[in-house]
RNA sequence: GGCGGCGUAGCCAAGUGGUAAGGCACGGGCCUGCAAAGCCCUGAUUCACCGGUUCGAAUCCGGUCGCCGCCUCCA
């Protein structure tokens, strides 16, 4: 396929420059994402980098392109190694429980499904082979029942990282694990001698498993070919993870570049007290211990909600992970749910069900014309831009404002006003599907965020049903006292009442 | 010490050479029995600070200050 597909501009990390995407083949896609190393639940630092490139999945596919999109699961790694023998089980088994949780709270967030999601335990062989092609070319040695790559031997080191050797020696200071294996101690494993208690395969070097970095040089040549159209991942991925990919890939088939574009993707923040009581932003990492599993945060926040706060910034600046953001978020879902709701309202009200083929001669309503007719093309156009989400949503909240102010007469809509509506609404589900939201019926995502709240604030759907029917009978018996004093009560518990012709509703804050 | 990023209204956050998107909060109005929701109006002569380039800079260059990330496992 060849034809007129809209162009996207990507920063790649390594020029560091803005720049046309080109794929080899024309309207095709090959991208891989490293995944995560599976030895707990995924924290939202996880949950960001999956949103991210989900919606460029989405997006690409949106516009036409055939995207081949592989995510790999690293399920042999030494830090599950230490889990497993911590838990006294066996670790193929605990990285295939937290594999099943990750798809879990993925599935929850909407995340579409990879084309692939390779995992190393399935591709021993493959790595042993590329292995000994980098043992051919001289680019890795054996020692010891280890085979490590030699960093020397690759002119281009540190050319995504753009750091020289020398420069990292200078700063090294005893934190670059240093043996006498090793010619270099930049140098790193590609494969590791196991003690017999350990996990480990046969080898020709002996019984061994993986170094950390091979498994995705190994996976994205394996499902992609030898140069990638978009390699991501997070940031902190850069050095030395991606900067390895590069050596070893790159030295294994000849092929330059092995990525055509590096995106990576910022890291989430947690703002804290620091032990003087200052406060302080930085990342949320394991090793911090400040991290927030997905899970928790997916028990207090509505999915739609945590998708919508990290489109609030675009996917390379940090974000700073806070309560009153996805608090913020909430609301903006409940208000773009509450607009397509209303188009159900007012078009039920006239008996549309829907506005596929209007009535000959049937024209937009006066003032909605330019929104209506341009703004998919500038919904992608803000997409194309590097992923513009903040403006993207920018844009979503024009056509959730257009619809309001649609459905603001309670009289019976017109030809045209229905039309309008009809137009709007297959904007804002169109556009909510690119960035993975507003996909729910708008009454079921309604109550869905209602009850998290509900749940979140320990309050009984009932009671606050009853006390609503209660001021409904006073008010129909224009007892207002009495029932201003309900809704008192009502807005004490922190629930909102709202009064419309169709009868009164209520929501939580 | 090396490399990279950031500093835009009370808060969050786009914009990166042509004269400051959007959201939240605040204030005013419409609607309402009163509210809420929704809608309308309202806010930066200014983009950390100091110089420079330019007809023109938040945007480019140099410097200063502050914050953050990577250089060790990390998404």
């Amino acid at each position: 396929m060849s034809q007129d597909l809209r162009s996207v501009t990507l920063f790649d990390s390594r020029t560091q420059k803005k720049r046309l995407l080109e794929p080899q083949t024309p309207g095709e896609i090959a991208m891989y994402v490293c995944g995560v190393t599976v030895y707990d639940l995924t924290h939202i630092g996880h949950a960001r980098v999956f949103i991210v490139f989900d919606v460029l999945y989405r997006f690409l596919r949106h516009l036409g392109y055939d995207v081949n999109y592989v995510r790999n699961h690293t399920d042999v790694d030494d830090k599950i190694l230490k889990r497993a023998s911590e838990k006294g089980v066996d670790p193929l088994e605990l990285a295939a429980h937290f594999i099943e949780e990750l798809d879990r709270d993925m599935e929850t967030l909407g995340i579409d499904p990879p084309t692939a999601e390779p995992k190393v335990s399935e591709h021993i062989d493959d790595i042993i082979a590329m292995n000994q092609v980098l043992l051919e070319k001289g680019h890795a040695y054996e020692a010891g029942g280890d085979v490590y790559y030699r960093v020397e031997s690759f002119e281009g080191y540190g050319k995504l990282s753009h750091r020289k050797l020398e420069d990292m020696e200078a700063g090294r200071s005893g934190r670059v694990e240093e043996t006498e294996k090793k010619e270099h101690p930049f140098d790193f494993a590609l494969w590791k001698k196991s003690e017999d208690d350990q996990l480990g395969w046969d080898s020709p070097w002996g019984r061994g498993r993986p170094g950390w970095h091979i498994e995705c040089s190994v996976m994205s040549t394996k499902y992609l070919g030898d140069t990638l159209d978009i390699h991501g991942g997070g940031r902190d991925l850069i050095f030395p993870h991606h900067e390895n990919e590069i050596a070893q890939s790159e030295a294994a088939s000849g092929a330059e570049p092995f990525a055509d574009f590096w995106m990576h993707v910022g890291m989430v923040n947690v703002a804290e007290k620091s032990d003087d009581g200052e406060k302080i932003v930085r990342k949320m990492s394991k090793s911090l211990g400040n991290f927030w599993t997905t899970r928790d945060v997916l028990n207090g926040y509505h999915p739609e909600a945590i998708r919508y706060f990290m489109h609030t910034t675009l996917y390379r600046n940090p974000i700073t992970y806070a309560l009153d953001n996805l608090e913020e978020a909430t609301r903006r879902v409940q208000y773009l749910y509450t607009a397509l709701s209303r188009i159900d309202r007012t078009l039920d009200r006239a008996g549309y069900d829907a506005f596929d083929n209007p009535p000959e001669g049937t024209r937009l309503a006066d003032g909605f014309d330019e929104l209506v007719e341009g703004f998919m093309e500038r919904f992608d156009a803000a997409l194309a831009d590097d992923l513009n989400t903040p403006k993207a949503l920018a844009l979503i909240g024009e056509i959730a404002r257009a619809i309001n102010e649609a459905t603001e007469s309670k009289s019976s809509p017109s030809d045209a006003l229905a039309l309008t509506l009809y137009r709007l609404r297959r904007h804002l589900v169109g556009a909510g599907k690119v960035l993975g939201m507003l996909e729910r019926d708008p009454t079921q995502a309604l109550r869905e965020l209602r009850d998290l709240r509900l749940k979140a604030m320990e309050l009984d759907a009932d009671v606050i049903d009853e006390k609503v029917a209660a001021r409904e009978k006073a008010r129909e018996e224009k007892d207002w006292e009495r029932a201003d004093a309900l809704r008192d009560e009502l807005d004490e518990m922190g629930v909102e009442i709202m009064d419309s012709p169709e009868g009164t509703s209520w929501r939580l804050l």
